[in-house]
DNA sequence: TGAATATATTTGCTATGGCAACTATTGCTA
DNA sequence: TAGCAATAGTTGCCATAGCAAATATATTCA
């Protein structure tokens, strides 16, 4: 069909399978009874394993843009999951934290999400972890500016 | 920093490596000139094989759900890419197909894509890809209802 | 210092995507 | 055949995402 390295049909693959993880997790969290997307798990992921970040270093971080960021950090303060604290030294910026509410919702959540996590690696090997790494970061970096 | 297979982290990588591959073929179209999304494309890239499709087969063959390949359809058509066609024995039904200018664009654009498709596998190997594809094949059917 | 630049965040616009509800039509079956 | 269930498509609502522009504040440099 294809002839060597050229022309291989990747996206699809990639596209499928990113919409049934973060369908997976929705109706997880919606099992659990929490109001909660996949999206705005993955923030409040980053800002438990690293309180006080600012919007720029959640987009960073979380590989979305600073307004996707700020909409979501809007949604999560509604819910009392964060809060925006001042920057000591630039008015710009917002420190992000988890409220109490939130560090608890995390704690509940978490479990399942490692199970999650662990679903979506059955059948598959250690080694496959690296060789997936490996790939799919090659595809990345074959994308990124230089 | 983990145990055997468990808990794996593969989400991030899924997700920005899908984002990277949007954000490039865009540009690329925006170089051309021509005004189209990448999801856009794969509507027509499935058409361009297998005209005459119902907006059902197109879900289901590029993984979207049926209310986002109908505003796709939307789009197409007011760009005059895409027509919609009765259905012979169902009028429910509308078949899909490129039109002339659809064709001549997709026609326009497919170097480019093939080209595309060839930077995202630099420095990958032929083996890479059937690793990659069993691997994250293996992801998707993790997450499968059974 | 003051002007030009750069950075952090927000807002507006549009597209994609998920879900539920709705319409139109078809198929099934009592 | 009448009624009901299933299917195809559309519409509404909201979240995510990308881009551009706007605002506020910081930094740099002449």
């Amino acid at each position: 069909m294809q002839k060597e390295s050229n022309a291989k049909k990747f996206g699809a693959y990639i596209d499928r399978t990113m919409k049934i993880i973060r369908h997976n997790y929705l109706q997880k969290f919606k099992e659990l009874g929490v109001d909660l997307t996949t999206e705005q798990w993955v923030i409040m992921d980053i800002l438990y394993g690293q309180a006080g970040l600012s919007q720029q270093d959640l987009a960073t971080t979380s590989f979305k843009n600073a307004p996707t960021v700020s909409r979501i950090i809007d949604l999560l303060c509604k819910k009392k999951i964060t809060e925006r604290k001042p920057f000591a030294n630039d008015r710009r910026k917002h420190k992000i934290f988890l409220t109490e509410t939130g560090i608890a919702l995390y704690q509940k959540l978490q479990p399942s999400v490692v199970e999650l996590r662990k679903q979506g690696w059955q059948n598959l090997e250690e080694k496959d972890y690296t060789e997936f790494v490996r790939i799919i970061g090659q595809i990345y970096a074959n994308y990124e500016e230089q």
